[in-house]
DNA sequence: AAATAGATTTCGTCC
DNA sequence: GGACGAAGTCTATTT
């Protein structure tokens, strides 16, 4: 029998990257592989026919199939099958990862606490094997989060209506933060939440919930004004809105 | 220049299964492969020095630097880097790549409608590029979850208090469904909001948002009682309930 | 370590 | 296709 494996060696620039891939490893070799992973080296890919079962915040227990395993070096572990955004199952990072070679099989364990959380994939067969060094320096520059729209809101308060004025952001109520606080042209205070898409029944129980909380702080001779500044609202929550005597500003991130 | 491609071929194991591995390959040769998950019949992996923009919900941007990415038939597409259990970017199921190499670089685009966005990821060099044939027939089984809570809730009432009779699941109301709709001993109404873990203020604004609805559709003659039912409650969340007169019963899936 | 709310949330389900 | 709420949500921020 022919040695199947195909290994970056010697002069190889990927070899010399860092990065390494084994094709049909037996598991001894999956498994030393797989150390690159947990020594914090490298994200390490495995491909085969496995099962997967979690035991922690719920339980589960997936048959045997074909899915890709991703594992970085801060512990996170991704089981992919060929379908969905989502993983299949998982561990978040932070998790400890241990991966030994027994007979035939390659198993594979992750433990995390707090919540105590237990992923083990166990592969029938390993048809591919990676070690990938990856080095990135970048980090992601995002627009048009709510942030933003709360920077469009400071920096032009008219937008949701002439003399609004904003007095402080995150002001702690006993049912929560509020987003933007502040007075309206005739000193009514205004609480004001914000959504950076469509905005439903959550959206108007959450501004119901600070407007509740800051009228019973103030006492109840001062009205407390709520707005809700969103890209639109559905049809239900503008209902809900209504019924609570509650304001509705259609305003997206800039 | 030797040939770096390592290429599974002709009586190759892993080439029968139709998953083949290309290593330090030219953008033709990469964007050949990437065909084979646009194609519908591979999950792809790539890995390499690549930038990243997306323009759609919101916009991002992200510099050079090496990540792994995952093509899948359904037309996910993910984007990780070495660290984190989400991707740094994604295009989720139903998007429609297409892979184009233009000179030495290797460029993906993945478009999606409702709503309109745009993925692109540009690789100046390619270090690994995988076409994987996952065979996946299995299903996860998943206990614990609030599905599991509710029948529990429904085999037997008297969890919730001696005399609870549990009338629909998902009975709507003006603000929503609610979970479980039921009397009590007295012939009171009673709506149950039902959470697998540990409970916090959304999930009372949620319960007083079904109350209220019912309150008023019922007309004020009879009162409404609310029930949250989950594993525990923050004190915030005990806080507002009691503000609220609403009630806790704790309670987890079996 | 816990709590709180956002997210390009995604995902299922029902209308 | 939209709406609504769950999720083993994860992630960042603050206490």
């Amino acid at each position: 029998v022919p040695d199947e494996d195909t290994e970056a060696a010697g002069q190889d620039p990927a070899a010399a990257r860092g990065t390494e891939t084994l094709v049909d490893p037996d598991p001894e070799r999956a498994a030393a592989l797989a150390e690159r992973a947990t020594d914090g080296a490298a994200v390490v890919t495995l491909v085969g026919r496995c099962t997967v079962d979690y035991e922690g915040r719920a339980e589960s227990s997936l048959a045997a199939g074909e899915r890709l395993v991703v594992c970085k070096p801060d512990g996170t572990v991704l089981v992919h099958t060929d379908e969905g955004h989502q993983p299949v199952n998982w561990q978040p990072p932070g998790s400890a990862v241990t991966v030994t070679a027994t007979g035939e099989k390659l198993r594979m364990e992750s433990r995390r606490s707090t919540p105590d959380e237990r992923l083990v994939v166990c592969f029938e067969t390993v048809q591919q094997a990676s070690a990938l060094a990856l080095t990135d320096p970048a980090e992601l520059a995002l627009d048009g989060t709510e942030a933003d729209l709360r920077e469009r809101v400071l920096d032009e308060p008219s937008l949701i209506e002439p003399g609004f004025q904003p007095l402080a952001t995150e002001r702690e109520t006993p049912a929560g933060a509020v987003d933007v606080y502040g007075e309206d042209a005739h000193g009514r205070t205004v609480v004001v939440e914000l959504k950076r898409g469509r905005a439903g029944p959550d959206a108007v129980g959450q501004l119901a919930r600070y407007v509740d909380a800051l009228s019973r702080d103030l006492h109840a001779a001062t009205e407390v004004r709520g707005v809700l500044v969103a890209l639109s609202v559905t049809d239900r929550a503008r209902r809900l809105l209504a019924d609570r005597g509650l304001e509705f500003v259609a305003l997206g991130p800039p």
